[in-house]
RNA sequence: GUCGGCGUAGCUCAGUUGGUUAGAGCGUAGCACUCAUAAAGCUAAGGUCGGUGGUUCAAUUCCACCCGCCGACACCA
């Protein structure tokens, strides 16, 4: 490994423990996975970020509901959400965050601190509306037009005037829309950029971003000032940066943040969060902004937004349970596959269970698997010998393969376009290049015949199914960041040359 | 309401800088092969490209209006 690798960043956002992760999540995670373990490949010194975010009155009310302490809440949450890594199979190199980590708050108040000094923090009578039925304080969007609750309907929240920190985000609109006008591919997709330069054109509020710590101690301490804690995701932000040891190390900070084109994936529920407030916070910190965000769509379930009511709610963990029985330790490369392929880059998409079986059978054990079989297969009874690219030739596409090309336009072993995919976050258009290779060699062997070939000239046949076991090895290296494990099961066949001893993916019962 | 987007085969979507028979994958039906997970290959069925009007020699592609759907419009982690 050269000393001179150049670094890379990538996070997802941290999800908020008050409920078991959901599938939408589980995408945005495998995805800045696949795009963190690309990245590995290419040589990249990479930081991968996740981790949870753990403040805030909802989880200091869940827990005091279920009558234990906070923390003892949170760390059980914690650790369900550090199993989902194992679970999606994602990369051991992934750091994991958590915002109750004593430096993270450290990390949370010096940031504080940074902005207070920069003149961007400033005191201020704050309303809130209080709902007596609820017991709760209530959002502008949690009440109708008649100033009630919307549970509530009859009875007008109450207003409460207390004392908050104020974050001037109206100060830095020019800078931010400097910011913007110079980093054109800033937010990704261009739609949601284009929705947040109209945010910030329609002018910026300050907001508040600190609590009553006697009404709500569940949040870091606002420094030199005891009666306040911050307001959770003023802190949650700055995990982006903690998790890289910022303020005290900063030869990591430099190296990862500065250095390492940030990369920030989110859900559209967090697009401004993101993109907008976070940027104007590390703006008025004097830090260097995210080099790109990249925004997910919703995950929807036949047609209608995932609930418990309508019973529609996809777990990740039942869905790989139930694939083991048939695809064993490739289960998590199934809901990966899936995930990455069959649902839309950046905008919503629909999961059923029946199109994840039906995309299972037409694409992994049709597709995908049987290829692996009738190639090894061949590899085996021929006796086929090959010279398998290295790795290096493989990254500077220097391939070449001549007795089995379809034609030179529509197969090429490495695709064209197929890393300026991957590095434009569109992973499903990636894996479509890969498939079309693998319909390509499947194509080769009917038109091809290596298998009537063999009864009558069999060093003919041999160089035919050696070509195409070259290029099954190709399939297997590009394959390694979306589907990891079923990528070494396909590199270790093939360059041991070794049929399966079962399927890769065995069939679903119908 | 303001701004933006979308509406193309059963499903998911691509495409047309306006121009001969509108594309892909999946699904469905048939043919046929055997290296393979009864898989792969070939063929077929299936669309008045949301509606109406306009511009044009010519519109699914441009314009207007209408219908339907979606997103943003802030203190929701």
């Amino acid at each position: 490994m050269p000393d001179n690798q150049k670094p890379f960043y990538i996070t997802t956002t941290l999800p908020y423990v008050n409920a078991d992760p959901h599938v939408g999540f589980a995408m945005e995670f495998i995805r800045a996975d696949v795009v963190a373990r690309y990245k590995i490949l290419q040589g990249y010194d990479v930081f991968f970020n996740t981790g949870t975010d753990e403040h805030g009155a909802k989880l200091y009310k869940a827990a005091e509901k279920e009558g234990i302490p906070v923390q003892e809440y949170v760390d059980r949450y914690a650790e369900r959400f550090r199993g989902l890594a194992e679970l999606l199979n994602i990369t051991p190199q992934v750091h994991f965050i958590r915002t109750t980590d004593t430096h993270h708050v450290a990390a949370a108040q010096a940031f504080w601190q940074k902005v207070n000094d920069n003149g961007y923090i400033y005191k201020k009578q704050y309303q809130t509306k209080y709902c007596t039925g609820c017991e709760l304080e209530k959002t502008d969007s949690e009440v109708d037009e008649n100033d009630c609750c919307l549970i509530h309907t009859g009875r007008p929240v109450e207003y409460i005037n207390e004392e908050n920190y104020f974050f001037a985000y109206s100060k830095l609109a020019d800078k931010l829309q400097a910011f913007y006008d110079s980093h054109p591919d800033f937010i990704i997709p261009d739609f949601r950029y284009n929705e947040m330069k109209s945010f910030l054109k329609n002018g910026l509020h300050d907001f508040s971003i600190s609590r009553v710590a006697e009404k709500m101690p569940w949040g870091v301490p606002v420094p030199d000032d005891e009666t306040q804690v911050m307001y959770v995701w003023f802190d949650a932000l700055v995990n982006y940066i903690s998790t890289l040891g910022w303020p005290e190390n900063t030869e990591t900070f430099e190296k990862y943040w500065t250095n390492g084109t940030p990369v920030q994936y989110c859900g559209k529920d967090n697009t401004r969060q993101q993109s907008s407030m976070w940027q104007a916070m590390l703006i008025a910190a004097d830090l260097p902004n995210s080099a790109h965000i990249v925004v997910n769509g919703f995950i929807n379930s036949g047609g209608e937004k995932m609930s418990k009511s309508i019973g529609n709610v996809i777990n990740p963990y039942a869905v790989i349970e139930a694939y083991q029985a048939v695809a064993g330790d490739l289960a998590s490369d199934v809901l990966r596959y899936y995930l990455l392929r069959h649902m839309n880059s950046f905008e919503d998409a629909d999961m059923t269970l029946e199109s994840l079986a039906e995309a299972y059978t037409a694409n992994l054990c049709n597709g995908l698997g049987n290829l692996v079989s009738r190639i090894m297969k061949m590899v085996v009874s021929y006796e086929v010998s090959y010279l398998l690219p290295t790795d290096e030739d493989l990254l500077e596409r220097r391939v070449s393969i001549d007795t089995t090309r379809r034609d030179s336009a529509e197969s090429d072993a490495v695709p064209e376009g197929f890393a300026q995919k991957i590095e434009s976050f569109d992973l499903k258009s990636a894996m479509d290049d890969i498939w079309r290779e693998i319909n390509s060699l499947d194509w080769l062997i009917q038109n091809k015949e290596p298998f009537k070939l063999a009864k009558t000239d069999m060093p003919e046949a041999q160089r035919i199914v050696g070509d195409l076991a070259i290029r099954l090895y190709i399939i297997g290296f590009l394959l390694q960041p979306f589907m990891p494990n079923t990528a070494q099961t396909i590199l270790t066949l093939v360059k041991e040359k070794k049929s399966p001893e079962k399927p890769l993916f065995n069939r679903l019962d119908k």
